[in-house]
RNA sequence: GGGCGCGUGGCCUAGCCUGGACAGGGCGCUGGCCUUCUAAGUCAGUGGUCGCGGGUUCAAAUCCCGCCGCGCCCGCCA
């Protein structure tokens, strides 16, 4: 799996033998694979940096994983040996056992969407780098638990309760629970806009819920439950599932048991109480309240308690969070460091979609909806498979896979911490840097082995010897490193950037290197290693959620 | 006002943590490539003061300081 960095550490240990301990680097492909610049060294040597370069060049003998050691000005230059290469990538690649050790549990929670009507594309952000993490955490060898936290307390809920209750009218019973009730929502603040005075009734409501009332308790599961039904049916289509719903009003009991842990800590104003930062030496806010003076809970102090309930089954969590919950999630953290020390808590924050018209908003009804973004990209890949013969059941499964894989990979494809502004164009692009662009890579790989009708058996990886062969072996090589760092740093997008730059090449090596029709030795460990990029590739497209297609 | 993040060719974007060899891609535009493994592909060309100004260093898109622009947060909302 981590057979890039295994030629690294060669490297580094070919080097320590001339006694420089030091991280090797990538080198610029024109100039070999991996580097070490010399120019530190000269003070010390009292010698120049090429100088230095050369005699340690002239020093180091090429063995089994390096076939030359060259100094260029004040580099050494490793370049990796292709017939070991060759033969490692592809045994790997073709093994059904990519030889991943196991980490022990971690929790990611993501989405976490208020259900108070249809999923929105800047939440859908959220779902689809939560998602991705999550199974490339799953892929670097983590016992991954997803999680989806449901608001089923608080405001949003007794506001949208109200709603439900008193304005009901032009009810549409046909459509699917999001985008039923989400209209008596919308309404619902209109109407408190015009009428502030009507939050009395509202707190009202809150306050008799949280109190155990069993009519409200039921009215609030039945209508959130099938908001929540509806927002869990649009990130199906997206290829999106949870193992856990973990609704907050189950929480509310662990939640008033907080307080006497964080003895010392807590304050009280008017008949409510906070937290007081400065006595646990948190900088950015000094209060974070738990209970309203009416006594109903806080989402600061229900959010405590389930992380806390969370650590209880897993040491290891990471929250997927907008950049608007930072300072919130360090407050839970500096927390959690009280109530759980042992804990690893770290999040994965994102920046919003914006709309080019401006932010989205349920409430205010702006937004583009997940569901009309997946139709729309349906029927775009519909319109291209006109010319295909393809039954039609057939051109609809592909359509289905291509436009969600084409969102996906749009959203997954940007550093996370990016401002966005969506985009029709953009989202349901198919050429270029794309979603549709990795499938259809796939798609070529699997007809050429489809049509080569010759069974695999021996190949010699001696042949292997073209530029766009050896170019394509060492990026295959590189998955493993490029899972770890996206691991280590939490950032999906570099799996989405390693997809791309494996598929281009594959195009390369495709445009270039003929199989069916090469002569049968150069046939045969082409023939490997198309299979061998078939596997890998297929493993990338679903670690990034996407779907790999024989045909398209 | 304070804190956090972002600012790279007409547009979108990688690289920034761990400073190194001419800043990679994509879209667009111009011109090529389908009797040959699917042209959702590919080749060539076009286009950049890496927001601005200082500093550190042999070397800065990358590190430090100060500005400017944009976003987010600073609620008895979530």
């Amino acid at each position: 799996m981590f057979i890039w960095e295994d030629f690294r550490k060669h490297a580094s240990e070919l080097l320590k033998k001339e006694g420089i301990t030091t991280e090797i680097q990538d080198a610029r492909e024109e100039y070999g694979d991996f580097t070490y610049p010399t120019f530190t060294l000269a003070k010390e040597y009292k010698k120049s940096p090429a100088e230095i370069a050369g005699d340690l060049a002239s020093s180091i003998e090429p063995d089994n994983f390096f076939s030359k050691i060259e100094a260029i000005g004040p580099y050494v230059n490793f370049h990796i040996r292709s017939s070991t290469l060759a033969k490692w990538v592809i045994d790997t690649y073709l093994s059904d056992d990519l030889k991943i050790p196991s980490r022990g549990k971690i929790i990611v929670e993501h989405t976490s969407a208020n259900p108070t009507g249809p999923l929105h594309i800047g939440r859908t952000r959220n779902s689809i780098i939560g998602d991705t993490m999550a199974r490339i955490l799953k892929r670097y060898g983590y016992d991954v638990e997803v999680h989806y936290f449901v608001n089923d307390v608080g405001k949003q809920v007794a506001t949208l309760l109200w709603g439900i209750l008193y304005l009901k009218e032009n009810d549409d019973e046909s459509l699917r629970g999001d985008y039923r009730f989400v209209r008596y929502y919308q309404k619902a603040y209109k109407i408190l806009e015009k009428h502030p005075e009507k939050e009395m009734e509202i707190q009202e409501i809150l306050k008799r819920y949280e109190s155990g009332d069993s009519v409200l308790r039921d009215l609030a599961k039945k209508y959130v439950g099938d908001i929540l039904k509806g927002i869990e049916e649009s990130l199906k289509r997206l290829n999106i599932h949870f193992d856990r719903f973990v609704w907050e009003s189950s929480l509310i009991p662990l939640a008033k048991e907080i307080p006497q842990m964080l003895e010392g800590y807590i304050s009280e104003e008017n008949g409510a109480y906070y937290l007081d930062m400065k006595k646990i030496g948190f900088e950015g806010k000094d209060k974070f309240y738990l209970y309203r003076k009416d006594g109903t809970t806080l989402y600061f102090l229900r959010d405590i308690a389930y992380h806390l309930w969370k650590s209880k089954i897993s040491k290891n969590m990471i929250d997927v969070l907008g950049e608007d919950h930072k300072l919130h999630f360090k407050a839970i953290r500096k927390v959690m460091e009280i109530l759980e020390p042992d804990c690893t808590l770290d999040a994965l924050f994102y920046s919003f979609v914006r709309l080019p018209e401006g932010k989205m908003s349920t409430r205010k009804g702006q937004a583009v909806y997940l569901d009309d973004l997946l139709k729309e990209g349906e029927s775009r890949v519909m319109e291209i498979l006109k010319t295909r013969t393809y039954p039609q059941s057939e051109k609809e499964s592909i359509a289905k896979k291509v436009s969600r894989s084409a969102i996906r990979f749009h959203i997954v494809n940007m550093q996370e911490d990016k401002p966005m502004i969506f985009r029709w164009e953009k989202a349901l692009s198919f050429d270029g840097e794309s979603g549709p662009f990795i499938q259809y890579t796939y798609a070529r790989a699997s007809g050429i082995l489809r049509k080569s009708e010759v069974d695999l058996n021996t190949y010699n990886p001696e042949t292997l010897t073209h530029p766009e062969e050896i170019k394509l072996l060492k990026l295959m090589a590189k998955y493993g490193t490029v899972i770890m760092k996206s691991v280590n740093a939490r950032e999906p997008h570099l799996l989405a950037k390693y997809a791309y730059d494996l598929a281009s090449q594959f195009n390369q090596f495709y445009r270039d290197c003929p199989v069916i029709t090469a002569d049968d030795d150069i046939k045969q460990s082409r023939l490997a290693l198309v299979k061998a990029f078939k596997n890998l590739m297929g493993d990338v497209i679903e670690t990034l959620g996407m779907d790999k297609m024989e045909k398209m």
